[in-house]
DNA sequence: GCCGCGCATGTAACCGGTTACATTATCGAC
DNA sequence: GTCGATAATGTAACCGGTTACATGCGCGGC
């Protein structure tokens, strides 16, 4: 064994430095170690100071995840989005990352694409991963999904809609009302045939609140509203500009479309310019969400704001506090017609 | 429903099942338990479809923190943008996420705020998280952040941006060719006053490349570029709208702008508008990045498209050879000028 | 019948922290 | 100076997996 040469020891910390190694170092136990870092106040100041000055000659970083085994608590919270490509859930994720990193949580993004199976096999991971809560995005899941939440007791909050049950936590407004203020205000401007586009409600229970709101303030208002006069689809531009020109073949044709989504309102307005009609002396217009582009299109979209940074901080605020074992109430935030340019009175010779 | 008995087992595993749990009641060791789920063909079926059997009666939901801490493997990367909320970061984000997600990985986000001071400590924290590679936009960071990085060996790769050293991988575009692209294209079409609005060079390497690229080709083309024909601030709408005012107040007048960001490209065309200027009639614009709302405004903005998605897409792939200890090539995608409707030909009478 | 080999499985020592409980130091009160 | 309470620190048993190494078994070749 002697005879071979040894290789020079370039590299410092070949093996990475445990609280063990400190702990030697300083004189101390690894207890008092872990102590200075997890709780800084039980160690006395000159101990705590020369374990410091250690951990920096060697550049100690805490090992999260050993520490996240011994203590059970990982640190971690889990939000599901459908969307982050949509700006609208930016909002709110950008919300809830920056509301949990000061308040010391690592956030865990999982995006399931609208796809329910997806969400759940999402949850699954998570659970694997020991997050302490969940952030969900509507109300609406597989069972699978809400078996395994109930049986890790894991704590959660819902978003963008209200939860189902009493017991359930959620952060959310009204999207039924929403969707129905906007009706009333379409009918205010004196228009009786208004489409709806709305996401896929099979796939989006946001979606199919908002049409349930139209509808039924549709019928309590009186106005008989057929059911071609609504069209579900994503949330894309392109999506929006197709759905106009299936409204557009529609008898009588409406004077007034409520996309409840702004992307899709852009979408539509696009297609209207490019249809000769004018926005809103031809057909009126109103979207949903309020995202920053509906004050950049022309004319400016009509819309109704939707508190989605505020959701995201709430929803996160509630979950710690139900991580922490108190019992939490659901929030109910509100919405607001933001009104700009793109609906107007019916001009009078077309009230039918 | 019949009077289905109803199930007496209220509060079944009060405490977490754990893979010796498994193992006592398959009748088999840890070892092979723990194989069955991470190796399952080094485990012989009828072995294995036991172990499932039992785990699958238990819930049984492997620890991944307790994996992780064993195994020194987190399956994690940590991925570092400068905001969610900026679209073109969410595109590629989005990829990077599912690319990542498909390869075995999940995906820790940080948001630094264009902050380095935050960049950096963004990477301590996942380093204390073990992450087992890096994701990192531009080339331009605290020294502190890359001492860290080096010192655990942590395989990292850029996006959006060349690395300045050949031993670090990126995988990105040219911004300096793609913004001199833009100027010989307006050059092209007779422009001599262009001016340039792109992000703070202090904070934002690529915002940076895109300045040079435009003032060295302007320089170039022996056309003079006054330090006052640029302009830098945040990617945001209302930013955009306040550059035009300024910009309008420069003499001789810009009869060409190049906004090297879609978003403040529109508030741009937005406040062209307002202050009655036609685009591209009056004035031309061309943006950067090929955001979906570059086709939904009026005129469509002209762009330059750049490879978000792929590039997330690559970075991943890149890292997790690295991670597996291979050697890497760094990558240079393509850019590619989108002509829509917002530059034209510059009207002869306005040249001077 | 013996040997070598590969496969399936078991044993037990980790991985790097936390924390209940025990022990010792500190200090004011009597 | 003694006592008790409190603060500071130490000891060691976890947390729940992985994996190096050992063991046992079946099988083809000689």
């Amino acid at each position: 064994m002697s005879g071979r040469p040894r290789k020079p020891d370039m590299t410092p910390e070949l093996r990475t430095v445990t609280i063990r190694d400190i702990a030697r170092e300083a004189g101390v136990s690894v207890a008092t170690v872990s102590r200075a870092f997890a709780n800084p106040e039980r160690v006395r100041e000159e101990t705590r100071e020369k374990i410091f000055a250690v951990s920096r000659r060697h550049h100690f970083v805490v090992n999260a995840v050993a520490r996240s085994l011994a203590s059970r608590r990982s640190g971690l919270i889990g939000l599901i989005i459908p969307s982050i490509y949509n700006s609208i859930y930016a909002a709110s994720t950008q919300a809830i990352q920056s509301a949990a990193e000061t308040l010391g949580y690592t956030v865990l993004i999982g995006v399931s694409e609208f796809a329910k199976a997806r969400e759940t096999e999402l949850i699954g991971q998570f659970v694997a991963r020991r997050v302490e809560g969940l952030i969900l995005t509507g109300a609406d899941r597989e069972r699978a999904a809400l078996d395994m939440i109930r049986r890790e007791r894991l704590p959660f909050v819902i978003t963008w809609h209200e939860a189902r049950q009493r017991d359930t936590a959620s952060v959310s407004f009204d999207n039924a009302a929403a969707s129905a203020a906007v009706v009333d205000y379409l009918h205010g401007l004196g228009h009786r045939h208004i489409a709806l586009i709305c996401g896929h409600t099979t796939l989006n229970d946001r979606a199919l609140a908002r049409k349930e709101g139209f509808l039924n303030r549709m019928a309590s208002l009186g106005i008989p509203a057929s059911p071609d006069g609504v069209i579900e689809c994503d949330f894309e531009f392109e999506e929006g500009r197709t759905a106009l020109r299936t409204l557009l073949t529609r008898r009588p044709r409406p004077t007034a479309i409520f996309s409840a989504n702004d992307i899709v309102a852009v979408g539509v307005l696009h297609e209207c310019r490019e249809q000769g009609l004018r926005v809103p002396r031809d057909i009126s217009l109103v979207g949903f969400d309020d995202l920053p582009i509906a004050q950049y299109v022309t004319p400016q979209l009509t819309t109704m704001r939707v508190p989605a940074a505020a959701m995201g901080e709430r929803a996160v605020a509630l979950l710690l506090r139900a991580i922490e074992g108190e019992a939490v109430r659901s929030e109910t935030l509100e919405t607001e017609l933001i009104v700009r340019g793109s609906a107007s009175f019916l001009a009078s010779r077309e009230i039918v």
